[in-house]
DNA sequence: TAAAAATACTCCATAGGTATTTTAT
DNA sequence: ATAAAATACCTATGGAGTATTTTTA
């Protein structure tokens, strides 16, 4: 499991397309497909069901949907306090991104 | 940042040493060196204090173990759950790891 | 047919290993 | 002197791209 895979399949879940996951993210389409794959088969669930034309969650992706979007969200507030922090105490001027990083 | 960094980060936070760390997730001292290099300088903050003799956690490494530790956690209660759910609905036997995968 | 997802394959970036140096006591 | 961390350099695993096939409406 990596980071990559979790925010293509956050990304995924919003647009419902792994094509258009791919356009966003500046990545292949075969790379997003193959990156949520490997997720879905080291974590042992099946994310997305795509017997059906449309691709669609199943319950265990709506959770995890749920769990990972809220551990980003928590990270990013964090960050923030810490930056301010660090900031605070050196003075030292931080460029930070604004990724999952 | 990888998944990985975090779970050297968290082994170092316990140990207070990189090489103990690298003995008991078998790499190499160096490896976990360069990825805890690495994950500090991406979130741009230190997260050990090396001028003392002894490796000391700063307060940003406090905040980070805590908060990774606990999101570990959280994921592994949730996969739980999704498996013996899967499992009810399918009968499948799945032969899971137990990392943080 | 047409659109999206999956597969095959090749290439390259980077994580890890070994050897060594630096640092601190 | 010794023990741990950092650095240098090389290797190899796996993530990404292009091309293609499969699937489903």
């Amino acid at each position: 499991m990596t980071i990559q895979q979790i925010q293509y399949f956050l990304m995924a879940a919003e647009k419902m397309s792994f094509t258009e996951t791919a356009k966003v993210m500046y990545v292949s389409q075969p790379a997003v497909s193959r990156q949520i794959s490997l997720l879905e088969e080291e974590i042992g669930l099946e994310l997305f069901r795509r017997n059906k034309s449309t691709l669609q969650l199943t319950g265990a992706g709506e959770r995890l949907v749920a769990f990972f979007s809220k551990t980003f969200q928590e990270y990013r507030e964090i960050r923030n306090e810490l930056k301010t922090d660090a900031h605070k105490l050196s003075g030292v001027v931080t460029l930070g991104s604004t990724a999952v990083g």
